[in-house]
DNA sequence: ACTAATACTGTTAGTGGCTAACATTTCTGG
DNA sequence: CCAGAAATGTTAGCCACTAACAGTATTAGT
C-alpha cells in the first residue's frame, strides 16, 4: 500500500495517535488498552507487540541518539557539564519550535498522571545514559564523576520541564532550561 | 497482646519481613502478593491496605523528615548545595553503621528488578521534596534554582548508591556519596 | 466490667494489564 | 508466482489491584 513506511510502523503510529487522542480526551486511567487497539483497528495483542506496557505509548521518545552525537561533537577538553549544556541548548530550540504544543501536552499528561509520573525516572535514565555515552570515549566506561554529572544534568532538564508545565507553558522552555543549567553551574558558591 | 505497638503496625511489619525474605530468596517477580499475605498469616486484602502497591513494600523508606531537619539546621547563608551535602554526610554514617547489610540488599533488589528500578525515580522525588523544604523558609515556595539544586543532589545520591551496588558493596557508601558531591561541586570548571 | 465506637481484617467477585501458544494473514524478495 | 518472513488474530489464563460488605479485635467512656 504505502511503500515508504512498513506496515508495522503504520499501525504503531495509529496506536500512538489513537492513544493520545483518547488519553487527552478522557484521562489516562479511564482508557483501556483494548479500546486503544479497537480504535486503531487492531487487536489488543498487537498493541503489546509494539509497546511493552501501556505507559510506554506516552513515555517513549527518540531524542537521545541526537543528544549523544551533539555532546560528542564538542571539544573534549571542555568541562563535561558545559558540553551537555551546549548540546541541549543547541538541540532543544529546533524541536521546540516544531512541536511545542505536542511536547507541552505530553509533558502535562505525564505530570498529571500518577502512574506515568512514577515511571518518569525510568525514561530519564535513558537520557542520562545518552549523556554518559556522549561524554565517554568509545570503548571506555563512564567514570563515576561523569555519571554523577550526567544524572545531575538530567535532573536539571526534568526540573525545567516540570516548572514549564506548572506555570502553564507561559515561559519559553529553552529559557527555563538555560536557567536550570545556570543554577547548577553556580550552585557551589552562589546564593539561593 | 503487645501494648507497645498497635495491631496494624505489627501485621505491617510481618508483611514487610515476609516480603523481603521471599523476594531475596526467590526474586521479586516470582513472589505473588497472595503468598506474602499467606506467609504473614493474613489475607491479600490486608496487604493492600498497608501497602498501596506490591512495589511499595520495598520502595518506601522513612529517612526524609530527618534530612529536612538537618538541612534547616544549617546556617541560611551557606550555599544550598553545601547545606544538603552537610546534612547527608552527617546523617548517613549513623544509619549506615547500623543497617549497612539491609541497605545493601534492599538497594540491590531494587536495581536488579526492572519493575522496582522503574519506580525508583518516584521514591527519589520524595527525598527531593525533603531537600526543597529544608532549603525553603516555612511558608514560602521553593525557588526554581532551589528545585534544580535539590533534584541534582538527589541524582547524585542515587548515583552513589548505584555505584556502590554495582561494585558489590566493597567501598564504603559514605565515601562514594562524598565523591559524588565533589563531582557536582567542581563540575563547572573541573576536568572529567 | 459493659458497652459503644473505632480500627483492623476477611470474603467475594470483579476489572484490566500483560503473557504464552498457536493459527492466520499480509508483505517482500527472488 | 511462490517461499519465507513479518505482522496480526484468537484464546485462555495469571496476577496486581479494587469495591462492597461483613465480621472480629481493640480501645474508650461511663
Amino acid at each position: 500500500m504505502d511503500g515508504r513506511t512498513s506496515r508495522g510502523a503504520r499501525t504503531r503510529e495509529a496506536l500512538r495517535r489513537t492513544a493520545f487522542r483518547l488519553f487527552l480526551a478522557e484521562g489516562y486511567e479511564k482508557v483501556t488498552v483494548a479500546r486503544i487497539a479497537a480504535g486503531a483497528g487492531v487487536s489488543h495483542m498487537t498493541f503489546f507487540r509494539h509497546f511493552p506496557t501501556k505507559e510506554d505509548v506516552v513515555l517513549r521518545d527518540e531524542y537521545d541518539p541526537m543528544l549523544e552525537e551533539l555532546i560528542r561533537a564538542r571539544p573534549v577538553d571542555h568541562p563535561p557539564m558545559e558540553r551537555i549544556r551546549h548540546a541541549v541548548t543547541t538541540a532543544l530550540p529546533a524541536v521546540y519550535r516544531q512541536e511545542r504544543e505536542a511536547l507541552y501536552l505530553r509533558s502535562r499528561l505525564i505530570l498529571r498522571t500518577p502512574a506515568l509520573r512514577a515511571r518518569m525516572g525510568e525514561s530519564a535514565v535513558s537520557s542520562c545514559l545518552a549523556f554518559e555515552r556522549g561524554l565517554t570515549p568509545p570503548g571506555e566506561n563512564p567514570t563515576p564523576a561523569v555519571r554523577v554529572i550526567a544524572a545531575a544534568c538530567t535532573a536539571a532538564l526534568t526540573t525545567a520541564i516540570t516548572l514549564w508545565v506548572e506555570e502553564g507553558g507561559q515561559s519559553e522552555l529553552p529559557d527555563l532550561v538555560e536557567d536550570a543549567f545556570d543554577a547548577l553551574l553556580t550552585a557551589g558558591g552562589g546564593t539561593p
